[in-house]
Parts: C-alpha cells; structure tokens; sequence
DNA sequence: CGATTGCGTTAGAGCGCTCTAAATCTTACG
DNA sequence: CGTAAGATTTAGAGCGCTCTAACGCAATCG
C-alpha cells in the first residue's frame, strides 16, 4: 500500500506525469479539463506530492529551520508566533526544533536543519556559542532573537535591554523609590545588559545601585532576599533579572512578613504569562516578541531573495508593562 | 557556491560515490584507509549529506511528526520532552508544527507533515475532529497524547481524569471538607470526564456536587467565584478544571477578602509551571506528561516496526500533588 | 493553401542519494 | 602456481519530482 505518485496520477487521468506536475503547481498553462481531470484523479488516489523529491529536484525547500532555546519557557512562544505569521505570508515552512537549554542539542538541530536543506536559520535564545554562530551563518543566512549579544555573520534582533532596565529603574523613581535593589541573573545572557541599564539609570539619577547576585530562576531570588532581611538593609524597592526571580523575591518577601507593593515594589522582566497573572500582577518590562518574530523572517528573507550579505542588527524599544506588584514607598 | 555533493567528495576521496555513501551511513565494510580518506574529504568540503535526497532514495525517512496544540502552553512542553527523549532513543527525527489553538491550522500542519512523508503523527492535544484524526490515521500511524476522549483508528495516550478529578476530591475530604464545588472546563475537551468524576467522588463520599461554568482561563474563574461570594454559598474548598482556572480563583477569592488556604481551599488539575511557583503554590492534579510523551514514541513504533494494526489505548494514572492552597477547613 | 504563431502537452534528463549485483582485489590453501 | 573464498569496491538503475526543449495542433495570415 505505497503512496501514490504523480505517475500513478497521470496514468489515472490519462495525461503525462509532466502535466500532473503543472496542475500541482497550479500553473496557468493548463487547460481546464487536464485540470479538472488530473485533481479528480489526485483526489480519488489520495494522492500527496512527496516534499522530498519535489526540493531535490528544484533545488530549494522553502522551509526555514527554527531552534528554540527551550519549549518550556513561554518568553518564547509569542517569537514564535511572531514568526510563524510571517513566514505564513511568504509561503515559507517553518520547520521547529527545541534546544532544550543545551548547547550540544542545539548544535545537532543545527545540523539536522542543514541536512534538510533548510533556507535559512533562526536561533531563538541559543545557547551556542559564537564559533557555531559563525559556521552556520556560513552555510545558511543565520538570524539570532534575543540573544544578549552581537553574533559574528549572523543578522541580530534584540531588545535594548539597557534601556528596559532603564524604565523600571525610572518607573520606581517616579513613585519615589530612592532605595532600590538589582537582583541580577548571575551568568545568563541577558545579565550583563541589564545589570548595566539598571546601574548607570541609578547613577545619572544620583543614586547609589546595589546590586544583588540571583540567576535565572524562583529558587535564586531567595538567598538574595534572605540576605537583605538578615542584614536589615531590606531596601523599599527591587528590581528583578527577569520575571520568574521577580515571582521568587514575591514568595521570599512574604515568608519574611513583608507585603508587596506597601513594604516593597517589584518589577520583573520581559512580561511573560507568570507577569500576566492576577494573583501575580507584576510590572515588568515587555519587549515586543510578536514583532521580533517578524523582524526575523523579514530580515532573513532579505537574504534569501534579495541577497543581501553585510549583517543587519535591529534592536527595537522595550516598554514598561505596570501592574500591581509596585506603588509608591510607605511614608516612613 | 552550491553544496557539495557526495559526488565531489568522492573524486576528491578518489573512490566511487557508492563508497562514500557506505562511509557515510558507516557500514563496516570499508577499509579504514579509505574511511578515513573519506572522512577526510568531507570534512575539508564541508560536506553534508542531503537527507531529501537519502529518504527519496530509501523510501523513508526516520522522521516522526509531532503537532503541538498551543506552544503557549507549558503543559504540552512536558510531553514534548518525552517525546524527544524517546524518539532519540529509537534514532528518529522529530519535527514540530504548531497547531495554534486552531483546528484549520493544525489540519494544514498534518498536511505538511504528510508532504514530508512522516513515518508516523503524534497529535499532542488536538483540536482536530474526529473525521480528520481518521483520514490521517488511514495514511500513516497515528498516535493522539493528552485528548479527553477515544480517537477511531488512532492510538491514544491518555491519563484517567476520572480518577484524577476523584483524586483532588478525596483529598479535600480527608481534610475534613464537606462544602467543596466543582469550576469546570465549559466546552473544554477534558472536562466532561473531569466534572463526572468530580460529581461521582462526591456523590459516592455521601456528599452533594455543586458545579459552576467555568472555562479554560483564567477569567473564566472569576463570575463562577463572584457569583459564590454574592450568593452567600462560599464553600471551605474548590476543585478547578485546571490550574489557570484555579489561579483565577486564587486572585478572585483574594480580591474578595478571603484568605487561601486558611477561608477556602483551591485544587488545580495539570501540575503546570503556575502550579509550581511558590507564590501560587497550588494543590494540583500531576499527569505523568514525559511518560505520555514517551508512551507515544513506543505506541507508535510498533505500528512502524512491528506492523501492529489493532488500535492501542493506553491510560495512565493521575496523581497528587499537594502544595499550600489546601489545608483543613476553618472550624466554624 | 502553405507558413507562422502560440498554446497546451510531453519526452527525457537530472536533482543527490541508496542499493543490488557484479567486478576487482586479497588471501589462503592444496 | 592456480583457484576458491572472502573482503572491498564500483557501476548503474531508480526513488518522485521539476524543468527545458521540443512537439503537435488549431487558429491566423498573407
């Protein structure tokens, strides 16, 4: 019980297998009675054109490999969208394989996508380092989304995550925090940037940044609390690396009979669904994921069709999404 | 500046294209001098071997498709792991679509999945219909994780959401509850066995159902709890269709004055990442997700290898885990 | 009425690989 | 030294499709 092929599809409608492919790619070339004959055929043999045959032989697959730091974190789901929309809009597939927060993964995936002779490479997040950057970007125009950093040959869309780290900063300042604490994401990719934004924002507003050392997770936001009750220097507002430590300082604070917002404000990082919900309500800053998706494909497909080669680097606005995790500090 | 072929590897090599390919899938009759002349060669190339070309060429291709019902959803990402983990086990590719919550699109994605003439489908909480689930199940195996209900033709991984539903029950009433309503899941796929098996717990505890539309969000919790606090019929303990349901009960309940778990006791289903944060920290129904994930890949492998034709129906245990949103009910 | 045009159709080569069958090379043995 | 057995290697067909060039045919024209 073999698929059927277009050969069999064209014995069936009395044609040549080269009209059968013409109908298939719906050339205008054809006249209407081939056709209605060669799709009733097709669809009474339940006929599906092989991909695989179909890319070797016109030399191009119109798929691009997408690889995803890790499926678990919904940060990156929305880029996904993002991305998936546009692709959409150029007819391209979009083939995704997960990271799973592992380098050696992701360089696999990346070979697996280069073996499907996919157009184009977009690293949402990775975890490569910038050599597997560079040798992929030289076999395929390679985009790399939110990763913290410039990456050799391949085109970057990020965020300024100086300038995100910024608005929080001044958001708390407009409510009246003077004392304000960065729990940083120790060595995530993204910790340096921020970290930076958060510390010259202080400065130029003439305050003294203090800056805690955290990670990338709940549990690593609790030493750092821990530590700031402990010494008594519990300051009236934090400022978190990113949204799941902001949802760790929450829990910790409340275990220390703290009350977030009247004892202490918290702002998270990068609007994820945690952000969003009620019980959560956490201010944070949101960078457009939807659009960097976009941008994405757009500024691969510049390559693709227009050949562009000197690498591009976009790096859109963050914006402040406010709930109710801050509010202006207790008169003391 | 086209990719090397394994043509040009072999005249470089200075042995036939049929050796090369030996070397390449590495057969063990191939000297090591020629193998590692070979290797050689292909390595200075830059070589990769085209997997279009070596599926047509061996009539399959070691590549599963999975469809994922929203990306969004950190409950699926689980069973994704699974699925993965067990698909490398057995050297399977596998492919990822998103279905986006939208039954057009994940029937597009099936679609393409077949053009890449999948050796099998694993639809992970499908929104497809059962007429769909049939026409891909006649073309290639298929297997359906986490759907609430029997697919014709296709295997199916589910867990017992009776049980799970009579699980949560249970435990409230150890804890001494004896008021607890049901949210449900409105027209959710799940929450009809859901809701039965709320209502059969209770029931056959001696012990009076009371179930309230809900939905699948978490606002949809919200006129379900309003209506309770209005009517004066607040109970010591609430079961939600799932944990986002339950967090939208947790910030109402809140909003409303009253304190969880010391007023009202809240118990999710899914044991997703919201679960987990300590701030939530919500009693919840677990399914063994990486386990469904991987019982997919061995399902659908022996339709593969061992030509199985019968359909499976695999159904696993739920179990419970308890965090901080229940505890006994307040002495009145 | 023969030549010209243009549309619709088709033959056939070729995409990069695998695989079978056959060719070639070694080695061992009587 | 001849030969059979075994180990390596290779030629060549074929996977299902696209694409170029050429073909047949009807309509058009001088």
């Amino acid at each position: 019980m073999s698929r059927p092929t277009m050969e069999t599809v064209a014995e069936r409608a009395g044609v040549s297998r080269a009209l059968v492919s013409l109908v298939m790619n719906n050339s205008s070339k054809v006249s209407e009675a081939k056709r209605q004959a060669v799709l009733h055929a097709a669809e009474q043999l339940g006929y599906r054109p092989n991909l695989h045959a179909r890319n070797l032989a016109q030399a191009r697959t119109k798929t691009l490999g997408m690889i995803i730091n890790d499926i678990h974190n919904p940060f990156f789901a929305e880029v996904v969208y993002g991305v998936e929309a546009a692709a959409d809009d150029y007819g391209f597939d979009v083939l995704i394989l997960n990271g799973g927060r592992d380098a050696e993964r992701e360089r696999r995936a990346v070979e697996t996508h280069l073996q499907f002779q996919v157009e184009a490479l977009i690293l949402v997040g990775p975890k490569l380092d910038d050599d597997d950057i560079v040798r992929a970007s030289a076999v395929v125009p390679t985009v790399v989304v939110a990763s913290g950093r410039d990456n050799p040959g391949a085109d970057t869309i990020t965020t300024d995550e100086e300038r995100g780290a910024a608005l929080a900063v001044q958001h708390l300042v407009e409510l009246g925090h003077t004392d304000i604490v960065h729990i940083d994401g120790a060595a995530n990719i993204s910790s340096r940037a921020r970290s930076r934004g958060y510390e010259k924002a202080m400065r130029s507003l003439g305050l003294e940044p203090r800056t805690l050392r955290g990670g990338d997770d709940e549990a690593d936001a609790e030493a750092a609390i821990v530590d700031l009750a402990e010494t008594d220097s519990m300051p009236t507002a934090i400022f978190a690396f990113n949204d799941l430590v902001a949802a760790g300082a929450l829990s910790t604070l409340e275990a220390a009979g703290l009350r977030v917002p009247d004892d202490v404000s918290v702002v998270g990082y990068d609007n994820t669904f945690i952000a969003e919900l009620n019980h959560m309500s956490l201010t944070t800053v949101n960078q457009p994921r939807h659009q960097m998706g976009q941008l994405a494909i757009r500024t691969v497909l510049e390559r693709i069709e227009d050949d562009r080669t000197e690498p591009t680097r976009i790096d859109l606005a963050p914006s402040l999404s406010v709930r109710r995790s801050t509010a202006p500090p207790r008169k003391a």
